[in-house]
DNA sequence: GACGACAAACTGTAGTACAGTTCAACTGTA
DNA sequence: TACAGTTGAACTGTACTACAGTTTGTCGTC
């Protein structure tokens, strides 16, 4: 333990601030969906130049949370059919992947973990917070499959993932939420991984029926 | 069929031309991996403005076949044994999770096509085109997954995975590809899924080992 | 040969300018 | 009233200039 341990200089930009910022309230519903981010009025806001805007913009658009139409700018990701199928076939395939691995004990306790928070999360009844142990528990199936760059990807797939649940604001019983994992939960724990497979298979499908009526 | 079929504008920004353009010669070699790219260079050279250049940059950054670093700007990725070993691992977990999978009839036609056109560039000589083939080929059995999204992703890391292999410019006999793929193509075929899975799984592994190599 | 000062090259950011595009409000017409 | 066409404000895409702060290579010194 060096007596300089955790001291750290601002190693980064304005432009990586503006971005990180930005991320957050877009999460936040600050801009909805389809909303255009515009450059002058933010560079003006918060004054800075309209380039380092742009550029941050730029830098969002890695996250995946706008994306850039030539002539308007940079636009807020809106949830259609269509993509909220794309994102949750792509979530099937690596959960029951990594569902059909024998996971390592560090990683069953990692899900198991995640499992309790979840738990505990839906006593609170913090809406927001369930959703966040909800993803976690699926990030922690996932990282079973031991890839970081999978890992990364599924995290960018929960990112887009929780900004639509966070602007359609699902309402779920927090009941219904832990019985639904719990199966899940069961099979990977008692190394029953053809079940777990199913198992996730259905929450998958229902949470995608449920959140493509939200669309109405 | 409309009268204006294949009619298009040019619909793209000046940044997205440049980015294009840029990420072809970083495939080509014209930017070895760890190079920087100085935007007052690039941008006289090609009587284009500063910030357009580095508006171009930040979309190469996409693909991922440059990275920022703060007060270096952007710099071309160069491979290291962790870098391989995550790519490769993210492809495999990928390759087998599609081959235990029952391919649809078009499926296993575009594989077959796929395998086809390999062998073929393998008798033409051209290693380039060989390599292209080769993750073509790959490429096609993780569309037995049905996923856009892992498409996409799986697109993103074949893109670096050619790059590095263009760079190293790896030496290896047509009739050694060919055997090491017609195993796989021949168990996917057959329905033998097990076999299959397992061939991927070897197929990777030398992969993998032969990359790390010419890395010293 | 290691060290440190110095200079050159470059990035990060600000700010201004302007042509071209989008979009919504307005206008005239059937 | 419905609709086509026009107009203008708002905004994007791009260029150019400027400068502080950082990195890096070089050169002289110990």
């Amino acid at each position: 333990m060096s007596a300089l341990d955790g001291l750290e200089v601002r190693r980064t930009t304005t432009a990586q601030q503006l971005a990180d910022g930005l991320s957050e309230r877009i999460m936040a519903g600050a801009f909805g969906p389809g909303d255009r981010l515009r450059e002058s009025a933010i560079a003006a806001e918060l004054g800075v130049a309209r380039n380092t805007i742009r550029e941050a913009v730029r830098i969002l658009e890695l996250t995946g949370l706008v994306r850039y139409e030539v002539n308007r700018g940079a636009v807020v990701i809106a949830p259609t059919p269509e993509k909220i199928d794309a994102l949750y076939t792509a979530r099937e395939r690596l959960e029951t992947a990594a569902a059909s691995r024998t996971p390592r004990p560090e990683q069953l306790e990692a899900i198991t973990r995640a499992f309790d928070d979840l738990v505990d999360a839906t006593k609170s009844g913090d809406v927001q917070d369930v959703v966040d142990r909800d993803l976690a528990f699926h990030q922690a199936i996932v990282a079973v499959l031991d890839s970081t760059r999978l890992d990364e990807f599924f995290a960018s797939l929960t990112k887009e993932l929780r900004f639509y649940l966070t602007v359609l604001s699902r309402q779920e019983t927090p009941d219904e939420v832990v019985a639904q994992h719990r199966v899940i939960f069961d099979a990977i724990r008692l190394g029953d991984r053809e079940r777990a497979v199913a198992e996730l298979r259905a929450h998958v499908d229902v949470s995608v029926e449920q959140l493509k009526q939200l669309l109405h």
